[in-house]
DNA sequence: GACTTTTAAATGTCAGACAAATAAAAAATG
DNA sequence: CATTTTTTATTTGTCTGACATTTAAAAGTC
């Protein structure tokens, strides 16, 4: 592991960079101790602050994880699937707050992706999942929700379905879409009529994936995501109606 | 921004949270400043390597920038489809890794977000993603190509394919799980025969793609979809068989 | 007015020190 | 001898203070 001594960037990004480099090409393996601070101090020819700055952006993204005390030190991280939803997660939200994207583009892309899951699901879906949905919908119905926990339920439905697939990988890229729509989602103003609706689409989901029917389940999401388009267009009609009076 | 001073965190970390949760809460918009290290340091009644620590475990997440000099400092950052697009393929690619996450379970999860993007590129691809498209097809049809070379082509080929669905959002999603796959696909030796395959396989999709016939496009990349698992398959046969013997 | 120089403010880096945690090793105890 | 306690060495966490480097604005010069 080395580092230009003429690049111009800063020498706690390239010592980072250098040990990402090792452990995504693997010279450093799982559980493996980095040299202590002073070692590779000593190593790159750097100052210890330097290095711990270098350690620290490895811990931002979870790359490693240090302990305290004798024979501690730095250790190669197994990037879990937990870790990796909430930096996804974060990511997303930030991707559509930051970046201006219209909602017609996520909620295309989110039920895009949910469309590609259902099949699955459908096949593989444990009652625990099934449970999971049902709970939800019920929250769903009662009266006092407020906008926020409706949605917040929603998500919950959603990652039910998805999780019904039985492929980490795709409940990993789908917690992303998912979530990262939920700020989005609050700018909705849920009536009783459009909760109605939702709800209703969700038991047709919640049957279709019980019944192991995946075109059922695809329609069902299809409607929904129309569905959603419209309730989108209503809330920005009535804005611009009272903006303009 | 306040930090517990009873919390037995890295102070570091606590910072970073803190000023993380400012930006993704919007308290801290795009492009606006942050505090100098020092007035951080006085704010937070830490030293200045604190802050700084914290400061580079935001910085390796994209989340500011900073700039030397004179009315420098540190800048919350726009997080741009690039910078996620990297983020998300290291993090995919470490998952699949570190998680001996299997090979079905990863093309499973790669084909099934693909064909949720297929039918949007069929309508909306431009002409340039077609190029690109038939590009790689032509480059995969030279003899004397590596398999590694194959591969990377064969990547560039269906990120051409996601992108052509014109949803930013989505081809974010997808470069993980598409990139991500490389290294697994990178154990199938490709043998002459299974290139043809799979170049007619590509043929058919582009055409498809083309035409803007969505249920086509889907049928040939399903027939991709499998026959990759059943090239997989001869692969471990034969690495059993060699193992046996 | 255009160009050059100065200057102040900020990050980048370093050196050295001490605190706190931790597990192994050593010592004490029954 | 077995168990418990104490010691000790190692390592990360944090602080202080200093200097180098970069940068843009301000001041000076022609």
């Amino acid at each position: 592991m080395k580092i230009d001594p003429k690049s111009s960037a800063d020498l706690s990004a390239q010592i980072a960079q250098a040990i990402k480099d090792a452990i995504v090409e693997g010279r450093l393996i799982v559980d493996e101790r980095l040299p202590s601070e002073a070692e590779l101090a000593d190593q790159f020819q750097v100052s210890r602050p330097t290095v711990r700055e270098a350690l620290k952006r490895l811990a931002a993204q979870s790359l490693i994880r240090t302990q305290r005390g004798a024979f501690g030190g730095a250790f190669v991280n197994r990037l879990s699937f937990e870790d990796a939803y909430s930096q996804q997660i974060t990511t997303s939200t930030l991707l559509l707050s930051m970046n201006a994207v219209s909602f017609d583009t996520a909620c295309e892309a989110r039920f895009a992706l949910e469309r590609a899951c259902a099949p699955l699901s459908a096949e593989r879906r444990t009652p625990d999942h099934l449970a999971t949905m049902r709970a939800e919908i019920v929250r769903q119905n009662q009266p006092g929700l407020t906008d926020e926990a409706f949605c917040a339920s929603d998500v919950a439905f959603h990652r039910a379905l998805v999780d019904g697939a039985g492929n980490p990988v795709l409940s990993y890229q789908l917690a992303g879409a998912v979530e990262a729509m939920q700020p989005l989602m609050n700018m909705i103003t849920f009536t009783a009529r459009s909760r109605e609706a939702i709800v209703a689409l969700h038991t047709r989901i919640a049957d279709a994936i019980e019944a192991g029917d995946a075109t059922a389940a695809d329609a069902a999401l299809a409607e929904l995501t129309a569905y959603t388009m419209t309730l989108k267009d209503d809330v920005m009609a009535a804005r611009a109606a009272r903006d303009k009076s």
